[in-house]
DNA sequence: TTGAAAGCGATACCAG
DNA sequence: CTGGTATCGCTTTCAA
């Protein structure tokens, strides 16, 4: 029989020979006891006839859907592919579903992405991403969030603080600090940064903690050994390019770049222009994404523990706990071989 | 007020002065016509009250969710991140949302995840990941998209063939073939392959892509020349290790990777013996990501377009054509510095 | 313990 | 064009 229709709770009820109701208590456990041989039968009948549960209707009544939201800029970005692997290891461990959507940075998409979301009366809302300038719309979205929330849902933000929500924080400032230490250590004294763009709070806060850091050691950033470009692999090949076209001028020994991926495409521009990374330059990045060990030279970076993130928002949104919560994920800096000692 | 509930059409409806039927047509465009000062109306009052249609009362009764249900196999794995990309780009013209779940590559929950999927009654399910040897369950699996498709549901596989389903196949067989002819242009003549299990039939394929594309031009396979490992980045290393245990023996000049994940670890592989990718031994890949030109050398690879895989599959998915399609992607080989001619 | 019936929020048919 | 109402599949009082 074509397009059969879906076996439902009815007919379920009718094979076994018993009301909707106990069906329904038998399948889903309630709070209400059924006795044991109904409950046999009627599972072992819904077995047979290849009866599931209508999620939807289940949520039309209960109010909320087993399910967490995530929103992520791009999945296809290691980043927050890493943090999703987390968040999805959470939901498994909960027994929740996952949706997720994607906002390309863009913030009118975040929005719409949001309002889809609560249309969905999700369990909870994870937001992925740095905290970016706010504009009209940034304050439209918290607005959303808050209300998501009064209404019973959780909201949590892999992001910097502060803010009224949940919050899974990566220690950017300081990972960036003890880098900058690590690398004055390895015999860095001239330093460049190949930076996203400061419009995203992390590049703000990985280029502060960099520079502090160096001020701590008594160094600082010449003039213009800043090169600000898009926070992406492209990104890190044009701001280096821009480093290098000052080469001189900065003499520059070592370059940080905020992002694993920015510090790929660095390495990429310096080949290119001739110059060898970890033997003409030193080269550092930011995340300790897979690969970063697998290129040559192995990659210095940050570690930052990505998957855990995911996995510790989604815990703490399921913990019921009423006062918004905040989170700080410890960092450490992993020396390789693109920052060798000179 | 906290956990004040959320807003429903018919308080819409009451606060516009018109009835719950009139509040629907207006807000979610149904055949019927409204007038528009009426629709007008009716829109303003329910942006005022942040009104949210809640969409499992209209999965309930419309029978089935706005949305496509994707299954892969570990989205942290960049293979799997961007075909994920690719369906998130086309839910979003078709105005779908996105759950997604992780199987690990563990039938059983494989199985339990599409049961999940079928009981949220999604416009199609995607399955990504390669057809793996038949066991129980993967008999059990076929059936269940065998019953969702026939209740009217759409199930695309981004996988190989022959398949009873929508199928969007990545031409591995071909791809390794050329890159086999590829290679042997650059000079190489003692082969070997680092592999994935071949229990995966992705793995199978490429190896006899490559293998009868070296038989095309004469040459074949030594004894031991192919090493099998996991698919993942580790499997290659210990799949390289392997293959250099016997490197005197085999004369090794060139090494096929059945990933470029696997390649990345088997060039560490490589270096942690004292042997330099592309100059010692070339090295090849298979997938083309992100980041295979930006390691050192650039890896040779074969392109997937893999994002394009997963745009497509939702594309088939919507289709509404009754006889599966079955769609090929071309592949196309991509000469980097990791296999320079010798 | 079990069943009948009242919703949950929204759509769509059938009158008006 | 608009409104009343049956209905979707399921949970949960309320009686029995």
């Amino acid at each position: 029989m074509p397009h059969s229709t879906h076996v439902t709770l009815a007919q379920v009820a009718a094979a076994a020979g018993v009301s909707i109701a106990t069906a329904s208590r038998a399948i889903n456990g309630s709070t209400r006891k059924v006795s044991e041989d109904i409950r046999q039968r009627v599972a072992q009948t819904a077995e047979e006839l290849g009866y599931l549960p209508n999620l939807s209707a289940q949520t039309v009544v209960k109010g909320a859907a087993p399910v967490v939201a995530v929103l992520v800029s791009d999945i296809a970005d290691p980043y927050f592919s890493s943090i999703s692997a987390g968040v999805m290891a959470g939901a498994r461990e909960a027994g929740l579903m996952v949706t997720m959507a994607t906002s390309e940075r863009r913030s009118e998409d975040e929005l719409e992405m949001i309002r889809t979301f609560r249309a969905q009366r999700p369990r909870a809302i994870i937001v992925v991403g740095s905290r970016q300038e706010p504009d009209e719309r940034t304050a439209e979205i918290e607005n959303q969030l808050q209300t998501y929330r009064d209404s019973g849902g959780h909201v949590v933000l892999i992001s910097q603080g502060p803010s009224p929500f949940d919050l899974v924080e990566i220690q950017n400032y300081d990972g960036a600090k003890q880098l900058a230490h690590a690398l004055v250590d390895r015999g860095g004294r001239s330093f460049g940064i190949a930076a996203g763009r400061r419009s995203l709070r992390t590049n703000v806060d990985r280029i502060a903690g960099f520079t502090d850091g160096l001020a701590e050691r008594g160094l600082s950033l010449a003039d213009g050994a800043i090169a600000e470009a898009p926070f992406t692999r492209d990104g890190g090949f044009t701001a280096m390019t821009e480093l290098l076209g000052r080469r001189e001028e900065l003499q520059l020994d070592t370059v940080f770049a905020t992002s694993d991926l920015m510090a790929f495409g660095a390495a990429t521009a310096m080949r290119s222009a001739g110059v060898i990374p970890g033997q003409d330059i030193s080269l550092a990045g930011f995340d300790n994404i897979a690969l970063a060990e697998d290129v040559t030279p192995a990659l210095t970076t940050v570690d930052v523990p990505l998957e855990e993130a995911g996995y510790r928002a989604v815990k703490l949104a399921l913990a019921e706990d009423p006062a918004p919560e905040s989170l700080q994920l410890g960092t450490s800096v992993i020396l390789r071989g693109s920052t060798p000692q000179r």
